[in-house]
RNA sequence: GCGGGUGUGGCGGAAUUGGCAGACGCGCUAGACUUAGGAUCUAGUGUCUCUCGACGUGGGGGUUCAAGUCCCUCCACCCGCACCA
């Protein structure tokens, strides 16, 4: 019988997760190999198939370091809470944990069904209270060191709803279910202090071997800058702001200053005359969304506070603006405009016709801002010298004069780290009456969510969990204090920011894992994902990482040494796939029709792994091709070793294709170059079906060489080939260099570099002799008859370039 | 606007330090075996001429004996950030 995907895979999977063929040995004195995917939510929609290009990438560098006498780690788990769970509980009144529980059996149903080799003893669940027991242990040790606290912050709040909604529910300023009006209200929010890591987030990044893009959005994200605060006082009132610049050289050309319209110190300087004209505009700068706010293309807009500012420098009373072009969120909220000197101020000063006064030479300030260097003139201290002498001139001035002082911001902001939810784990913090505050201890946790039937908004903004009376309200045991639980439970980031590290040890009760488990495993020696994580998850986890090794609970700096992100399959008509454009391919089908195997291979064989690309049914129906190819090179139709293959063969047809082959693959699977590699392995099939015979240590080089990519076929061919254990830690091949030179080899005979001959010469074969054979060849001697030789170069085993006219 | 990336046959894509462009697969064409083929096998397949040959890696220019690869310039598309002071 021919290839029969189907018994042959229920055949070896029933084999590998009965057996825990791939179970991992954190004791053994192999080396230790960790191979990492990022964990899947378990969607109620179930798998498609770009769930799987990733993790067979992960799954055939497993299997092949396996081979090369590693101790691998790959697991596999499940980032389960979050939204759908929630709305599908409030929608039908269902528990949300059995809900999901379904959708990762689901998953786990689908993606054993394609042979990956993850051992099943380490599976992980941030649902469950086991795991974040820890979730939460660490949020303690975090609130302990001072890396957490309570701020005010706005929430988008849907009064109709009674609930405060996700950025993504809300669409077009109105909730997506039902539509209602959200409006901005500012609630107490735990956060997490992300930027005291911020120096530390961005200069580790130098050593990990990451793509440079990912490494580049990360220094984004961060977007530190250095520059100096300056403090103005403000004339007639005993009050000062601050200033946060980059180019503290450009002070004696602030004309002007602007305060973003949230900011604390608007209210208290507007004068009488001035204030229901700020009034109006704040209030219609509040109505705008995020978005009509950040428009780029829009005309500035401002008001005059009717107060004025006193230049450090030079005491010069400057207007103080409130405009929109300036965020509370980054530096301090207000800015010195130099008009002459930034596109945004001398776009404002043309719109409300303010003072422009150039500072730095160079430009034409009548007809647009000048960034660039130059010498400063109009100055004072400052003129003749330079951008770079200027700022840290004015720098050294104003921190002599205590004016201000040298300062570096960041674009990060700190961790919004609550969420008014249901779903996710407890924030294990209990408010007392006193007005204290007190994380719960370790011996308490896990703090469990309180099953209830009743998930419903709360109204007031908190989660549904303020209406679980007797899990919300504590009594001290000791003192009789009444305290108050918090209800804001933890973003879904929260659990896998971790989860990698409790793999290592997974049913551990006593800590998060072993110290000396995550010396072995530690770090992550390749992460896989898609490209949707470089920023967020990774530098959440990257956090919480630095975070644990301050603290002492892991032994590394970084978390994932190598990562790499997978591109996108996009549906047959090229775009990305979902349900409403029905271009979705669901792998159960394609493990029906074609196999596992044909699947896994397909999916490597595309294209690159990082790109972006169709699916195509022809192509799957080629890659089956292969495998069919493959099973009728090596077996017969009865199951068994076909009479080609010849264990005493001496046949050498196939010595220099079978070492290149052994060759290319390893250092293309290493690269994670899996389409070349499976490239070469249909050049060695090729060549193998016009070979006269195929001697058996080849064939057996081949099954293991293919067997990363299509397990179960090779797990099959290895039984064929009369073996009874299974091939996964059998040793992987190695080339033999020698092999692959060949005494004679063919040279190119070029006349004004183009190819016109060819010749076969020994392999090292001199300049001269090189030189010697393609002037004697006949059809070069055509080509430069009647012609001067004027040159002559010569490439020993390549070429013979002649230079003749 | 800033940062990063990508442009190669009808399609997906290959091509060490510059050294035979188009590996491999899909598709297509012809043939063989077949009652049949959406199976299998064989041969062919960049374009123009189809004879020599010429042209050809987004466009233009340059360096070089030799450029997909290096330099300059322009264009298109993709991703991220976006009034970040």
């Amino acid at each position: 019988m021919a290839y029969d995907h189907k018994s042959i895979e229920k055949k070896w999977q029933d084999y590998w997760v009965g057996d825990k063929v791939f179970k991992a040995d954190s004791s053994s004195n192999k080396e230790k190999f960790y191979a990492l995917d990022m964990f899947p939510y378990p969607s109620g929609a179930g798998l498609h198939v770009g769930h799987p290009e990733g993790m067979t990438a992960t799954d055939i560098v497993s299997r092949m370091k396996r081979m090369q006498g590693y101790e691998v780690l790959h697991p596999m788990g499940w980032d389960a809470f979050g939204l759908p769970a929630e709305q599908y509980a409030l929608d039908t009144g269902n528990d949300p944990a059995v809900f999901t529980q379904q959708n990762i059996d689901n998953f786990r149903r689908q993606i054993q069904a394609l042979g990956f080799s993850y051992d099943w003893d380490r599976e992980v669940n941030t649902t469950d209270p086991n795991y974040y027991k820890w979730t939460q242990w660490i949020f303690t040790k975090l609130y302990e060191e001072g890396l957490a606290y309570v701020d005010e912050v706005a929430v988008n709040w849907c009064p109709a709803l009674g609930t405060v909604l996700a950025n993504e529910e809300v669409v077009d300023g109105v909730s997506e279910r039902g539509g209602h009006p959200v409006v901005r209200k500012p609630m107490k929010q735990w956060m997490l202090k992300i930027t005291a890591y911020a120096d530390r987030l961005l200069e580790d990044l130098e050593d990990l071997d990451w793509p440079e893009s990912i490494k580049d959005m990360q220094r984004n994200w961060i977007g530190k800058s250095e520059g100096a605060d300056v403090h103005f006082e403000v004339d007639g009132h005993d009050e000062t702001f601050t200033v946060f610049t980059t180019r503290p050289d450009t002070l004696f050309g602030a004309t002007y200053a602007v305060l973003a319209p949230e900011h604390p110190f608007v209210e208290r300087i507007v004068s009488a005359e001035q204030k229901e004209a700020v009034q109006a505009y704040i209030n219609e700068v509040t109505k705008k969304s995020d978005l009509e706010r950040t428009d780029l293309a829009k005309e500035k807009s401002g008001v005059f506070s009717g107060a004025y500012a006193i230049n450090p420098v030079n005491g010069e009373r400057i207007q103080i603006w409130v405009a929109d072009y300036v965020l509370m969120s980054y530096g301090s909220g207000a800015i010195m405009a130099v008009p002459a000197h930034d596109e945004r101020d001398y776009e404002f000063a043309k719109t409300f016709d303010l003072p422009i006064r150039a500072v730095v030479e160079g430009g034409n300030v009548e007809e647009e801002a000048y960034t660039g260097d130059g010498k400063h003139i109009n100055s004072d201290f400052l003129n003749g010298l330079d951008k770079e002498e200027g700022i840290q001139k004015a720098i050294e001035w104003l921190e002599a004069e205590g004016k201000g002082e040298k300062k570096t911001s960041y674009r990060l902001r700190d961790w919004l780290f609550s969420r008014q939810r249901y779903w996710g784990e407890p924030i294990p913090v209990i408010h007392w009456e006193d007005g204290s505050v007190t994380a719960e201890k370790v011996e308490n946790l896990p703090l469990e969510l309180p099953k209830t039937e009743n998930i419903k908004p709360s109204g007031t903004g908190e989660s549904p969990l303020a209406n679980i009376e007797d899990w919300v309200n504590v009594v001290d045991p000791e003192t009789g204090m009444k305290g108050r639980r918090e209800t804001n439970t933890m973003p879904q980031w929260a659990g896998s920011c971790w989860y990698f590290l409790r793999y290592i040890d997974p049913d551990n009760s006593e800590q998060l894992a072993d110290p000396e488990k995550l010396k072995e495993w530690l770090p992550v020696d390749m992460y896989i994902g898609g490209a949707e994580h470089a920023v967020l998850h990774l530098l959440y986890a990257r956090f919480w990482h630095k975070f644990l090794y301050d603290i002492g609970v892991v032994p590394t700096k970084e978390p994932f040494q190598r990562l790499f992100n997978q591109g996108m399959i996009l549906g047959e008509n090229n775009e990305k796939m979902s349900k409403s454009k029905g271009n979705v391919v669901n792998p159960d089908d394609i493990v029906e029709t074609h196999g596992a195997d044909t699947l896994r291979l397909y999916e490597m064989f595309m294209g690159p792994l990082e790109a972006s690309v169709a699916w195509s049914t022809n192509g799957l129906d080629g890659a089956r091709r292969f495998l069919d190819r493959v099973h009728r090179l090596f077996a017969t139709d009865n199951g068994s070793l076909s009479d080609k293959v010849k264990y005493d063969s001496q046949n050498t047809d196939l010595e220099r294709s079978y070492h290149e082959t052994v060759k290319k693959v390893t250092e293309n699977f290493e690269a994670l170059r899996f389409n070349t590699a499976i490239s070469q392995m249909m050049v060695f099939i090729n060549d193998a079906y016009k070979a006269s015979e195929i001697p058996g240590q080849y064939a057996e080089g081949f099954v293991k060489l293919l067997s990363p990519v299509a397990p179960h076929l090779a797990e099959e061919l290895w039984s064929i080939l009369g073996h009874e254990d299974t091939i996964s830690y059998e040793v992987w091949p190695i080339h033999d260099e020698a092999k692959l030179i060949d005494d004679e080899v063919e040279i190119v005979l070029q006349v004004m570099g183009k190819v016109r001959s060819k010749v076969s010469a020994p392999k090292d074969a001199s300049k001269e002799e090189l030189e010697k054979l393609a002037m004697e060849d006949e059809t070069i001697q055509e080509w430069i008859q009647g012609k001067t030789v004027r040159k002559v170069i010569a490439v020993p085993g390549k070429l013979v370039n002649i230079v003749a006219n």
